[in-house]
RNA sequence: UGGGGCGUCGCCAAGUGGUUAAGGCAACGGGUUUUGAUCCCGUCAUUCGGAGGUUCGACUCCUCCCGCCCCAGCCA
């Protein structure tokens, strides 16, 4: 589907050795995300080369919700992640899996630890705790419940299971090794009590398994073979095989990580994005700015397009920075294969043609695209009266034609799919403002090239006026200013470019646009792709999103 | 100055001792074009973070150095 022979990425080459050596059967992948938000691009990259590998090697990804922390979990964000990966093209295998499912067998697992000496319940506070562990050169120091007798644990465990002790007063601990240099392997917390109604659990608890103490255990449980993460996991990888290893679990999952996909321009942490919707800098998860999966479809962001630029992009240990235009380019590049070619006015001014007869109307059949005679032809009306861009209209006759291939006063253009007109006055209103274009055809122009001696500088689209209909067009700019680099983590609010969302009302478009529908997408000649917005419009205006402009290759 | 990971063109990135150091994005030339789009052609790293060393031969092996990222949540 992409390229042909695409090199081998590591985790490939790791999984092509297991197969070889007989270690792996049926490969298994799953994607876990934690319903504490929606899915961004960067999870996108996660979904792609999870449920890419399965499908490579003929097996299974599953989706599993990492609900292991009801404190900023919900149902909403199941139901969008599960609505976004579906949407992007992959199907998992089976159900949908939760961490929540697995919780009574956690448990177990938990006092099968405390009863092997390998666990037990401290009762240090946060910020004991914290004193406790050391630091990135020091070693710590043992909890004083570090040795405490394994029934005692239990039963406070018990205790803390029941509800009967307070939150922050205690935790199920591994024991693992207090001067370890990896601040993991520090008896890492495995129970902490939350009483907090679970979105799946309800309040059948009152602690929670840690991630740490879950993850793997989930991977076992489900029999994943190829358990890929994000590079910032890779010093939990000692404690997730220590859990493997210590543990009587169903099979032995191998963690991975790689690079975490980041791109210029553009925020991906779940934090951050809630953040600019807390503060209302964004209408919500699915303003077309974001750069969620439900924001760039509504901006009009095809998931074949997203797809592409994922897998054009190495899964290996760089965690480097993306930049934006390489994501562009695949959205230009999918955008102009299947969209509908339309022209819409986005600044009208009135062109009025002298030499045509007010009552005459004509229709001219215009290729749906360009390209691709399959994809047929659309009507289009052309009468006296018609509307042009502004911006595409000089009295300047100076301008040299390598410069402006646009209509200028007393020289030709092109009307596309229609005919050639020259400029020949101008009316202004008593401010001198512009008000509307003369201009006279040339005759027997439609599909024809123009008498000799008579150059159009150019090709300009328009609308007829008495067909035209009218919307609004949302155009868009980047959410941010600034590249956002790696560490310039600072205040990215401070970032935030105010010019992001350009409303432009009373546009003209041409009259096949009335069909237009939610998903699909077009291509407004000489401007960009568009597409209806899913959005608002209870009002009935027509909303059209810009999903990008398009290349712009000539300096002003 | 603990541990882990990473450094190849402006960006992403192949390369696993012998290649003219892939490819994509961007950029820049040129051609086609009733979209300044698409498409097509061409240009774009004597050099692989740096310095030494091993070798007939090193981006690939060794040593030291420099730089960047991650870990001290009862977040994931």
């Amino acid at each position: 589907m992409t390229t042909p022979d695409k090199p081998i990425n590591f985790i490939q080459q790791i999984i092509n050795a297991d197969i070889e050596a007989g270690q792996v059967g049926r490969v298994v992948t799953r994607f876990p995300p934690e319903p504490n938000g929606y899915l961004h691009i960067g999870h996108a990259k996660a979904i792609c080369v999870n449920f890419g590998l399965a499908q490579e090697y003929g097996g299974h990804c599953h989706l599993r919700f990492d609900d292991t922390n009801p404190e900023s979990e919900s149902e909403e964000f199941v139901q969008a992640i599960i609505e976004d990966v579906r949407w992007l093209g992959f199907q998992w295998h089976g159900d949908v899996r939760y961490a929540s499912s697995y919780f009574v067998q956690l448990y177990t697992w938990a006092t099968y630890l405390v009863q092997q000496n390998l666990a037990y319940v401290c009762e240090l506070n946060a910020q004991q705790m914290r004193d406790y562990r050391g630091t990135l050169t020091e070693g710590g120091k043992d909890s004083p419940h570090r040795d405490r007798p394994a029934e005692e644990s239990l039963t406070l465990l018990e205790e803390m299971k029941q509800g009967s002790i307070d939150e922050g007063r205690m935790t199920l601990r591994a024991k693992i090794d207090m001067q370890s240099p990896n601040i993991n392997l520090r008896d890492p917390v495995l129970y902490r009590v939350k009483k907090l109604v679970h979105h799946r659990t309800g309040s059948d608890w009152n602690i929670y398994p840690s991630y740490d103490f879950a993850h793997g255990q989930e991977d076992a449980i489900e029999g994943v073979t190829h358990s890929i993460c994000t590079l910032e996991f890779a010093a939990n990888r000692p404690l997730y095989n220590w859990f493997i290893e210590q543990l009587p679990v169903p099979s032995k999952p191998r963690q991975y990580e790689f690079g975490r996909l980041k791109v210029n321009y553009m925020v991906t942490s779940k934090r951050k994005l809630k953040l600019l919707i807390d503060q209302g800098h964004v209408d919500g998860w699915d303003d077309p700015r974001m750069p969620t999966l439900s924001g760039m479809r509504r901006r009009g962001v095809t998931p074949r397009a997203i797809r592409n630029f994922c897998d054009s992009l190495a899964v290996a240990k760089t965690d480097g920075v993306v930049d934006i235009g390489q994501l562009e380019h695949f959205i230009r590049d999918d955008l102009n294969r299947d969209a509908r070619r339309a022209m819409c006015v986005l600044d009208p001014i009135k062109l009025l043609i002298a030499n045509y007869p007010a009552e005459k109307h004509e229709s001219f059949n215009a290729a749906v695209h360009p390209n691709r005679e399959d994809m047929g032809t659309r009507e289009l009306h052309f009468s006296r009266h018609l509307w042009i861009d502004r911006s595409d209209f000089s009295e300047d006759s100076s301008l040299s034609r390598k410069k402006y291939k646009r209509l200028v006063l007393g020289d030709y253009v092109r009307l596309r799919g229609a005919y050639v007109v020259r400029a020949d006055q101008v009316v202004k209103d008593q401010q001198g403002n512009l008000v509307e274009i003369h201009a006279s055809l040339v005759p027997d122009t439609v599909g024809a090239n123009p008498p000799e001696g008579c150059k159009p500088r150019g090709v300009i689209h328009w609308v007829c006026a008495d067909r035209s209909i009218e919307c609004t067009v949302h155009r868009y700019d980047r959410l941010f200013s600034q590249p956002l680099a790696n560490s310039a983590e600072q205040s990215f609010a401070d970032c935030l470019n105010p010019h992001s969302l350009d409303v432009i009302k009373n546009c003209q478009a041409e009259a096949a646009l009335a069909d237009a529908r939610v998903g699909e997408h077009y291509q407004f000649e000489r401007e960009g792709y568009f597409c209806l917005d899913s959005g608002a419009g209870t009002d009935g205006e027509l909303v059209f999103n810009c999903t990008i402009g398009l290349r712009d290759t000539w300096q002003k």
